[in-house]
DNA sequence: TTGACATATCGGAATGTGTCGATATATTCT
DNA sequence: AGAATATATCGACACATTCCGATATGTCAA
């Protein structure tokens, strides 16, 4: 193992009295809910269901997509906890139990939602 | 091809009037955003500068892995508008340039933060 | 110029992800 | 029971991503 030291000598910033970082551990949870996000079609569902439930074939044709491919996006979420589904007759409707995605949808609505711009 | 007549009947909330879901392509905009941002290593970095500008070398000690890697990891951050650097004698200063960055790690910090809650 | 240091770039191997067709399950209707 | 509809799962392929060692560039100091 490489040394342990407290090394300083190439920071500038003070962030000794502030916040004292995620760990890499959390970070690395972070990561991978960011990435089980970060696919169009997924984004799209979100934003959708931020507004209300909805089938896996509503979402599939809003999405443009076959069905079966929106129930593996769908699945993905589940399994990060995003989601939850419930079966009514023969059709599935989900639903966002993730709070803090409405959070997250707004940042990327502020950067992302109006024009084209940059 | 499968029937493209206005499939109603299977959505449940109201969205017409509300804000009209942002377009795919920049849905695809925002999830290659997000991928840049999905990776332990680049959250910390991103953590790490948004509290002030850093060398690369100083990154790559914090994130434990060689400065070499950190130098990719900043590329594809910089390739994404996230970040600008500076090169001063020889070593490289990289600092935030995309405001929004601080929104987005803020919704993390406030679901990945504290205790591994859920 | 040579050497040392900081950063960047270049292949390549291992691994992960997206997408598709085919098929399986679950439910309703006749 | 059998057919039809809605979801889910499986296997396989193409493609992207991560990580690494090796090497290249750029800068300072002798």
């Amino acid at each position: 193992m490489p040394s342990t030291t407290t090394n300083l000598a190439s920071k500038t910033a003070p962030l000794a009295g502030s916040e004292p970082l995620i760990g890499l551990e959390a970070l690395g949870q972070a990561a991978e809910c960011l990435r089980t996000l970060a696919h169009p079609h997924r984004l799209r569902i979100v934003q959708m269901l931020l507004a209300g439930r909805y089938t896996v074939g509503g979402l599939a044709e809003a999405c443009g997509i076959p069905s079966h491919m929106a129930s593996e996006h769908l699945r993905l979420m589940q399994r990060c906890g995003f989601l939850d589904s419930s079966r009514e007759g023969r059709t599935v409707y989900y639903t966002i139990v993730e709070p803090h995605l409405a959070n997250i949808m707004k940042c990327i609505s502020d950067r992302f939602g109006r024009r084209e711009c940059d």
